[in-house]
DNA sequence: ATGGAATACCTCGTAGTACGAGGTATAGGT
DNA sequence: ACCTATACCTCGTACTACGAGGTATTCCAT
């Protein structure tokens, strides 16, 4: 089941912290990734995820560094900041309590049934 | 914990709905019960809801009649239409499998620690 | 009687964001 | 030589939450 558009908005940036919290990536990779752990659910845009990175960055969330790797191709690498790990602490809690009070409107979800 | 405005774009069409299928309603009333049902923790705001209705109404997925009470006050009581219990399910499925996704990605919630 | 709160509806402009469509450049395989 | 994958980017459009503003009625306390 494909999600509408407007569903995303205010979890991609969540999304992306998250990521790059467990680990340094960078944008080409990260939408690789985030398909792969959500096996296949998620397919970010790069009309979306570039601009976000930018976004984070220019918040102080994340820090990205220019990567050469040996075979002469650049990558930028994004780091979490300090910053980044509260924002993403925050919004962790935020798409909890968010998730637990829909679920409060239109009942909980019963786990067997759902299918991504 | 207060939910970033982004957060809600997606879920509002669905949760009126859904309220509406439970039982006809009207705006001002889908509000406070909105906020009932999620123990304060959905406010929906005016500029929000009456936009919505409108366009629900004009994709043919609730029909609004006017009531008149017996003290003269009017209210606009809206109804699901066959087409909108079909987009509710669909929205349902929808939330289900993007909640299951994000999870995915950030780990199931902890039922225990979640506070709205 | 008068004033204020609650009920009940509405609209307009702004801000924020996903994404399609377009672009650039390099590496590697056939 | 050509195509695919890797890797980055930007611009314009569409959509939506919501603050701020507005109208009208009812009900209650002063």
């Amino acid at each position: 089941m494909r999600y509408g558009r407007e569903l995303l908005k205010g979890s991609t940036e969540h999304l992306i912290l998250y990521l790059i919290g467990q680990e340094p990536t960078y944008g080409y990779q990260l939408i690789k990734e985030m398909g792969k752990r959500s096996r296949g659910y998620f397919q970010f845009k790069e009309g979306t995820l570039y601009p976000a990175l930018h976004r984070l960055e220019g918040e102080g969330l994340i820090k990205g560094r220019w990567e050469r790797l040996s075979t002469g191709q650049e990558r930028r690498y994004y780091y979490l900041t300090e910053l980044g790990l509260r924002a993403l602490n925050e919004k962790r809690a935020e798409w909890r309590s968010f998730a637990a009070a829909v679920n409060l409107i239109i009942g909980p979800p019963n786990f067997t049934e759902v299918e991504i």
